[in-house]
DNA sequence: CGAGCGCTTGACCGGCGTCAACACCCGTGG
DNA sequence: CCACGGGTGTTGACGCCGGTCAAGCGCTCG
């Protein structure tokens, strides 16, 4: 067993006035008196590749925003599996579940170098009770959330190994290039999946050999969308 | 193709203030003031066993509060096939996410009777924007609403068919008698737990063949846990 | 009492898991 | 610079679990 290292690079302090996400993020419509009435610094920390932000069960003072990179969220189930959740991207907010139960509900872990911004739990429980709009951004962020959960459930985790692999194949396709799509490590696809490594790892193969993509890196990473027809089924 | 059925019946106006299950409900906190800022009427409504209570995507003018009964929410997926991301149960707020979007992410299907109350959008937006006490139990709703729709891809969705199964049965438990437990229509478990309808016949034969459960009825609706070691492997 | 629906059970088959060998990439150290 | 070793991805052989198709049973309700 691994211990769990809880590994960060404290990077200074943020401005969030000045944030170059900050259209996406909770605190986009703030205003200088909302700004004015934290108390309590947001730093800024960046993750290692595999670095654990959090662990299922440990107890919160924040919760973060995710600046760059991928986050993988983890439950373990009771006979000792681990399952993925969910996985967050740039904009999304990560532990919001803290706010109500000061605890995480799951664990996180850095799928590559991430940089966060961590929110103390009293900036958000005093701002969100005195800001309508606040209170309207942390709605969204919850509805998005719940949402995310519902899509992975249904789009992920239904039909034939090969239309799951397809459907992540589009799912993680680039935001900037939806040319290509990114993939992850052949047992984090099986445990989002609910597949063996070797089938995902077999069923890329099959979808390359039949034209629908291909690989830009010896890795397995990074693929090209050829046919997107043929992902949809 | 069967046509979507909007049926309910309309039982009356809802009095907030002696409602049996409050403790439970988002309007648990609510003082005499926030009561009387409430200009448009709690209908109370009920549906029968099957009545579809709104459609996916469609517009939405209020959310619900489940008062009896039970409630699925459904997802179709691309390919037609509909896919049972969560069972609501008495206390649960049907269609939250109809206070960001105005419009239901996924579809609700009575599984039973159920009688809810109807709580338009417009008294929901006013209070929580003015009451603290509201903002919270809001937000309470939300995290139970995540963690629940998480709980069911770890939980249900993961594992060989005896197991899932088992984790139903264990998941379905009756709240005031946990010796039983509370199965429904095989095809909807089938769409629960991704598998097959005669899967999940074979896999209660199995445990009721192990000493696990035994029948209570004949439709196979309810089963009393003989042996709780064995459902949680 | 009969029709129809839902649950159960059986036989068979295919897709995915399991186990294993191998290829390839990359970092390390000689 | 190359040899080595570990980690990760790929591929093959084989067996089993669960899907498919079909038949039969037992409710329930007309």
């Amino acid at each position: 067993m691994i211990p769990i290292r809880i590994d960060s690079a404290w990077k200074g302090t943020s401005d969030c006035r000045s944030c170059g996400i900050r259209d996406m993020v909770l605190f986009a419509d703030l205003n200088e008196q909302d700004f004015s009435e934290m108390h309590t610094p947001i730093d800024d920390l960046s993750f290692g590749a595999g670095d654990v932000m959090y662990a299922e069960g440990q107890s919160a003072q924040g919760l973060f925003t995710l600046r760059k990179g991928t986050v993988k969220l983890i439950r373990t189930t009771v006979d000792g599996r681990e399952r993925i959740v969910r996985v967050l991207r740039p904009g999304d907010v990560i532990g919001l579940e803290a706010l109500v139960t000061s605890r995480y509900d799951s664990e996180a872990v850095a799928m590559v170098d991430v940089s966060v911004c961590r929110i103390p739990l009293s900036v958000i429980n005093h701002l969100s009770a005195n800001s309508p709009r606040l209170h309207l951004r942390l709605m969204q962020k919850w509805q998005q959330a719940l949402k995310d959960a519902d899509d992975w459930l249904a789009e992920l985790n239904f039909g034939s190994a090969r239309q799951r692999v397809a459907r992540l194949a589009l799912k993680m396709r680039e935001p900037e290039e939806p040319r290509f799509t990114a993939f992850f490590a052949r047992d984090d696809m099986g445990s989002m999946l609910d597949l063996k490594l070797e089938t995902v790892s077999r069923e890329i193969s099959g979808l390359v050999r039949d034209g629908a993509l291909k690989a830009c890196d010896k890795q397995g990473r990074r693929y090209e969308i050829l046919n997107e027809k043929m992902l949809m089924n």
